[in-house]
DNA sequence: GTCTATAGATTGATAGAC
DNA sequence: GTCTATCAATCTATAGAC
């Protein structure tokens, strides 16, 4: 499932053939049917292991960081990590959900809801910070919107200072974002 | 290639098959090679197509409107004004520099000088507005990856007031900007 | 669990008749 | 220019031996 997930975001689900997965990780086609029935189980599988990692990722952060400003630049910090990945094949939840899009695949919603998982998350840091739920979701679209369209400039750029630039620009529009007076 | 078009930009370029093609516009697979060689010729030829009906675009713009600024403008608003074929699949461009990323197509390059186009053209407005060169490029990078942030957001979410709100915020965005005092 | 063998379908591309 | 026929490769999936 590691080895799907990986071929999966390098080479996109279609392009990555069930004789590649189980070549990778040193299995004969037939024995790979053994484990999954079809592709598309594994892609089932890929998603739901991203769910899980990612539900235990935003975890980790909200453990390590109380401060939901702060929180809300972690998740700005985590297009520099992985810069060099991004550069090279794009944001793995993004290029993942246009493909199964353009495929008309039965696995969309399901990969969408990655983005659902860091929406909410992205929501909840902005309710923390003061503002009212739906300004808190429309900031939380916002700011996973300036993420997507960095990654996808960087990788059709391949730009090392680009990804710098915008989350430098982010950081400072985080730190400027003041929630409207609460009436008491 | 009007046809191919339209099928690579809704299906992608590899889900969508010779035959189709031939099969959309009433042709034999072997009468379909006869004009075309090659699977690769086609998406050549599409992008060729693509770049000169951008330039003939951009040029329009440039005619219509005179005010860089308005310009601008209207770049945001094509969003708005594609609303529906963005959610379904998302920003032509991206979508296909970003599938041919994944394949590694030879053609990737070739693809990319769509978004070249109109990152430097965006960046002749915000020149002329009286950015110096490489806040102007910065500026036009920054316009494009919001576009495409945007693009992938409502196509994911599917939501048709994401688009016009982020527009709303782009054309804020850009009546607030005020280029740097020139000294004399 | 692991393998080989193979079915069945699609696809990119070619050959050659008309 | 247009067609049918066909090749060769690839890929998903299944069957069955060990």
């Amino acid at each position: 499932m590691e080895t799907a997930d990986r071929l999966f975001y390098e080479a996109g689900y279609e392009h990555t053939s069930f004789g590649s997965i189980a070549e990778a990780v040193g299995l004969s086609r037939g024995n790979f049917y053994h484990h999954f029935k079809a592709k598309d189980d594994i892609l089932t599988a890929v998603v739901e292991r991203r769910t899980e990692q990612t539900r235990a990722m935003l975890a980790a952060w909200a453990a390590a960081t109380p401060a939901p400003r702060a929180r809300l630049a972690q998740f700005a910090q985590m297009m520099q990590r992985n810069s060099a990945a991004i550069r090279q094949h794009g944001c793995p939840v993004g290029t993942l959900c246009t493909e199964l899009a353009k495929l008309e695949h039965p696995a969309q919603a399901h990969a969408n809801g990655l983005f659902r998982l860091f929406r909410d998350w992205l929501a909840e840091q902005f309710a923390a910070l003061g503002f009212a739920p739906p300004d808190a979701e429309r900031h939380a679209m916002h700011l996973l919107a300036r993420s997507q369209g960095i990654a996808t400039l960087a990788q059709a750029f391949d730009d090392h200072t680009f990804i710098d630039t915008e989350v430098a620009a982010l950081q400072q529009w985080l730190r400027g974002l003041r929630p409207p007076r609460t009436t008491p």
